[in-house]
DNA sequence: TACATAGTGTTATATTATAACAATTTAAAT
DNA sequence: ATTTAAATTGTTATAATATAACACTATGTA
């Protein structure tokens, strides 16, 4: 368990407690109080918090969520679930889907060492 | 088999003859001797080509590549391999992949409508 | 101490994507 | 054929996302 930097430090805490995805620029607004002030620190921290799994960025989405899978294989290999009206995104810790992808190989028997995966449809409450 | 309209048939030629994705600026850049001046122009098609699945974007990349995938439900369900080296792209059509992850249910007992997944690793001539 | 590595602060700029509005084309339905 | 709705186009401006380049500071370690 590493120990974060001051402007890390700042940008996991602020994303750990929300309860959506936040986009850089949004995540920027809220820690100028802290005293980050260019969008290039929030990247920074986003970039190095990405590269050790404590956070995740959501491609179709452009924002990032935090780790809550603690058997997550260093963001290496993730899974979310997204709803397209309201756009809750969920962390999918599925061994079994884990497994499969993990060990997956193509045609030509290539295995991969990393994956993303999105799933999109309709949460709960808005179905 | 619906027909394009003039800007999407432009866009989708140059997307389709190319050997890598390639993204939106770039398909202006090369577009620009057939007419179509403004980067609106060029989204535009691209997102009427996504949407009818005649081409799929790589989220990770902002990118975009032919479909050529004749079972692809639509861009409903995609899977694409990715080079970490030389950024080569492949779309991933296996038959069991897409039957496993079009019938996955998440804890919940949720399915979902449509996913994209993105491998990544080394291609052959790259390792 | 010296050195390497990682992190910070700052300005400027590159890249990706959409808003808003007006006009034109296309397809279908009278 | 004429009307009508839907899709497409053209255009300017601007928003949103992300990185380059440079100077400096902190941290760990040999």
């Amino acid at each position: 368990m590493q120990t974060l930097s001051k402007n890390q430090q700042i940008v996991f805490d602020l994303i750990n407690k929300s309860t959506e995805p936040m986009k850089a620029y949004s995540i920027l607004h809220n820690v100028q109080k802290k005293g980050i002030k260019a969008p290039l620190q929030v990247y920074r921290a986003l970039d190095k918090l990405v590269e050790i799994g404590k956070i995740h960025k959501i491609e179709s989405r452009n924002a990032f969520i935090a780790c809550h899978n603690s058997s997550c294989q260093v963001s290496k290999a993730t899974a979310f679930s997204i709803c397209e009206i309201c756009e809750k995104v969920t962390e999918i810790s599925s061994a079994s889907l884990s497994k499969y992808l993990t060990n997956f190989k193509d045609k030509d028997g290539m295995k991969y060492s990393k994956y993303n995966l999105e799933f999109f449809g309709l949460c709960k409450k808005c179905r």
